[in-house]
DNA sequence: ATCGACTTTGACACTCAGTATCAAATAAGG
DNA sequence: CCTTATTTGATACTGAGTGTCAAAGTCGAT
């Protein structure tokens, strides 16, 4: 059948970004994201020039396509917090695959966000992401057993405004070296609005 | 003195590039920014492209150096609000310089969201100059006046929050032709919080 | 008006990201 | 084994952005 053929592809697909973005990693941090070029990343990894660029559209997606599932998730989190939960709190849990992608390798999560920090074409791509998880999450924020019909502004709102939270902690995490608990970060971020 | 020459030779510099911005506007909205080139832009202008690219570190920046000024800007006018009066309130009188600058010429305004929203490079540079305007919007909010003193992550959250209520008011501004208030929809943003 | 120091300009060359094309290699299915 | 679809790598191209240099222009001082 061919849609079963095109599954194993993009699993087989997924499977090489992956080890192609291992592998482009450590060169990124070593060196800095903009001295290192496309025919380098290729002669590490053993693929031509050609072959990595198939595989990523762009050198800011070698670092940054890992945060791909977050969005997704996040908004299947929040689809599925109990009815009677306000949106804030709901948002708030809804954050929890993003702390949980970042704290499964701690020591790894505070080199991906420092890379990211240090260079500017990589910080406005992640938040070029972030921004596209936000209308899914208002939207889900509109589909949520429970919510109650209304204008959709607020809740643009306060879905961007709980990324921009988790933005904020982030960078205050990664600053402080890790040794904060990311959940209590969060968690003083979000209160800044209930207090 | 020098430093007189210097101030003169920089307001010179930035009536330039305010000019060339103009000329350059136009060719944008009407064949989209990727289609156009750097040479195009020289030729309209009547300078050589190596001109040109010396008053612009970037493409993106020919359209989005207008908005340079709203960070001070807004930081400026928070400071100078009330003591009595509460953060959240302080951020969106704040937020009133943004608005000012789209409501000066309402339909140049509309055009200049419409190209941004519609060209990805545009937004995410947009959001990165707002990103750069977070910090000191925070800092003003631990400077001013009545300023309780405590932990930096609140602050930076609700000022990260602020932002995204006037970039998703901006948005929904956009998206429905400009006819409605933009001093409500941000209300309209800013009161999800406060209900 | 002319000189001399400084700045701006434009021409040129260069690196690298990203796109497109095509032929050879390779894998999968019958 | 053969046919067909996919992947790969080689090549060439456009355009962004950087750097250098010599010519042209600016401005103050004499």
């Amino acid at each position: 059948m061919s849609t079963s053929r095109a599954k194993t592809r993009d699993i087989g697909r997924g499977a090489v970004r992956e080890e192609l973005a291992r592998t482009a990693f450590p060169l990124f941090c070593d060196r800095g994201f903009d001295e290192v070029t496309f025919e380098e990343l290729a002669a590490v990894s053993g693929v031509s020039r050609s072959t990595f660029l198939r595989y990523f559209g762009s050198k800011e997606e070698v670092v940054l396509f890992s945060f791909d599932p977050l969005g997704p998730q996040m908004t299947e989190v929040l689809l599925g917090r109990p009815a009677h939960e306000k949106d804030w709190p709901a948002l708030r849990h809804a954050l929890a695959p993003a702390t949980a992608f970042l704290n499964r390798d701690p020591s790894e999560g505070l080199a991906l966000l420092g890379l990211i920090g240090r260079t500017p074409a990589l910080c406005a791509r992640l938040r070029e992401k972030q921004a596209g998880w936000r209308p899914d999450l208002a939207r889900a924020l509109a589909e949520r057993p429970g919510a109650r019909p209304g204008p959709d502004l607020p809740r643009q709102a306060l879905a961007g405004a709980a990324l921009e939270c988790l933005t904020v902690s982030l960078e205050h995490w990664a600053s402080t070296g890790g040794d904060t608990d990311m959940d209590e970060l969060i968690d003083d971020a979000f209160s800044a609005f209930t207090d």
